[in-house]
DNA sequence: GTGAAAGCGCTAACAA
DNA sequence: TTGTTAGCGCTTTCAC
């Protein structure tokens, strides 16, 4: 493989000369260049990026950490991410939840990675950790707050038009699937207790279900929570689910008791993957805007490595209304 | 941050000993060996990997092609890649099938990528950049074969299984909703033909419904499939999906044609991702062990990069038999 | 057994 | 405007 020795050979100039018709950086002559830019061209000739990044200290390299790629809500996420960063040079690569802290942190720091989305709340990584980070000079965004930049889906609203559909169709009984923990502060959560205080409906402690360690997700847990909630009987007419794999879990869990949705109980999911239209009934549920989080994911690490810049933003979020959800029923 | 020089200098040896203890790559004497340990914890020193790969000419990072990382299916593959990468010490970084091909060759070329794994036919490289790559001397993985090693699921037991099965039941017209082109070699297809072949089943050509450009093996093709597939009276009473999705898209619009499955229509999909049995009726499919062939991408990568031989492995598939398929009935 | 020093390919002062 | 050169931090021969 050529190097800008041999394309500096080729064209008769520095190797100086050639980076800088590479970069852009200063100035050089309109002549000099075109024999440049031939020489590369002829030579084949690509940029050793290692090289360059030992020189210029930096990676171009990103990191996304997900809960769960296996989620497509992830999945969009990252796709998003992986678009803006491509277009500027960047790759992203993928760090799981799950997965090993130690030997993550070891990689980011000893690659030198330029940034990392944290896009769970679920987060491997220790206050010492994100220290090291820090101190490492690697723009951080994170879906809830506090270090570095924040960007999350902004819930608040969307769960008040949530709560107030609900309401109007004659909900009193809202029960909350939450997959995390007891205390969890998430925003869904939070959203919910407000929202059902601001229409006058009561928060029952018994129509919410906590997660279990290690808190999960997933079709799984909403099937168990669902199951939790049903014998409580607690009078429930819809529940919420963190998300749209836990709802789907609840859906299960309610027909395999007999009931139907959303006859005996409205579900609503939460993200708006794409096979919440495409499974019967079609999902009722809170549409985050996956991929215009996944680009402002990128778009701020930039930001934060360009401009020093940190930034906090949320993305907007819909209530999508479809079919599991509908009036509410006393059940005798 | 520490370099290797402050550790040197610490420890009272050159930087070549610090480099010897680090990788054990020669004998160091054991008083030194401790010094130069306990200088490196002492500063928290972490190797700089630019720099050592800049010197070792190798970047331990690979990649992986998805079609659309969506797909749980693709989710569970980068999970099983990554998760032997990272105990080997290498990122995986991820590309998709819809991204800009120049700019991916461009990045793999100038980032050295050691391997890349290919799961997914839809390939948008053109024999020109497979060829840059080659030279570049970069581990390839294809999904179905020719370049470099090979690795895919072994469809054809499976689906030989699967048309028996579906036999017994007493179906006949048997269709194949493919995604991707008429022509298409893929194993599924092929093996479909076969066994029809193998069990005096007819292989209607009005049975097969071939994607249009540009292909997509989403539950939207799927449902377009079927709904192509449905008014052409081909008496059709047991459907294979190239992949789980599509098969959640056809159950949608024979829904909505007004029959039910497996009633009227049995429906298999194929990948086994986790949704399929949540879904109602849970889905017969065609499990592939994802995380596995995840895993087997980057062990045969590692092995062509250091052992120098290149393999060819294919993992299994098993029939999963759930509620969305069922004895044949006549219709009309 | 250990260390000096010459790269790896590129960037960025600084000179010319 | 262009070229020289000293790093970037690590590996790896080759002397000692």
């Amino acid at each position: 493989m050529a190097t800008r020795a041999d394309v500096a050979q080729k064209a008769g100039v520095s190797s100086a000369t050639v980076s800088h018709v590479i970069n852009n950086t200063k100035y050089v002559s309109p002549e000099l260049k075109e024999r440049v830019e031939a020489a590369i061209k002829e030579l084949n000739y690509q940029p050793n990026m290692m090289a360059r990044n030992l020189a210029t200290r930096q990676s171009k390299h990103v990191g996304i950490l997900v809960n769960d790629i296996t989620n497509p809500y992830y999945g969009e996420i990252a796709q998003g991410m992986e678009e803006v960063a491509q277009k500027n040079g960047y790759m992203v690569s993928l760090f799981f939840a799950a997965g090993n802290a130690e030997d993550y942190c070891k990689n980011i720091l000893q690659r030198k990675l330029d940034g990392i989305f944290f896009t769970t709340t679920k987060n491997p990584f220790s206050p010492q950790h994100i220290n090291l980070f820090h101190e490492a000079g690697i723009a951080l965004v994170n879906a809830s707050a506090d270090l570095g930049s924040s960007l999350g889906p902004d819930y608040a609203m969307a769960i008040d038009s949530l709560i107030k559909y609900l309401s109007d169709l004659g909900h009193t009984r809202i029960g909350f699937l939450s997959g995390l923990s007891t205390i969890s502060q998430d925003l869904r959560f939070t959203s919910y207790l407000k929202m059902l205080e601001k229409y006058g409906l009561e928060a029952d402690r018994a129509l919410i279900v906590d997660g279990e360690f290690p808190y999960e997700t997933t079709h799984r847990s909403g099937y168990a929570a669902m199951q939790a909630l049903l014998p409580r009987e607690t009078g429930v007419t819809a529940v919420l689910a963190l998300n749209d794999l836990m709802a789907f879990g609840a859906i299960k869990a309610i027909r395999e008791a007999g009931l139907s949705v959303p006859q005996d109980v409205s579900v609503v999911g939460c993200d708006d993957i794409f096979l919440t239209e495409c499974i019967d009934p079609p999902l009722t549920t809170l549409c985050i805007r996956k991929k215009e989080l996944g680009r402002q994911a990128m778009n701020i690490i930039l930001n934060e490595l360009n401009e020093k810049t940190t930034a906090n933003v949320m993305v907007g979020v819909d209530l999508i209304i479809r079919g599991s959800t509908g009036p509410a029923v006393r059940r005798g």
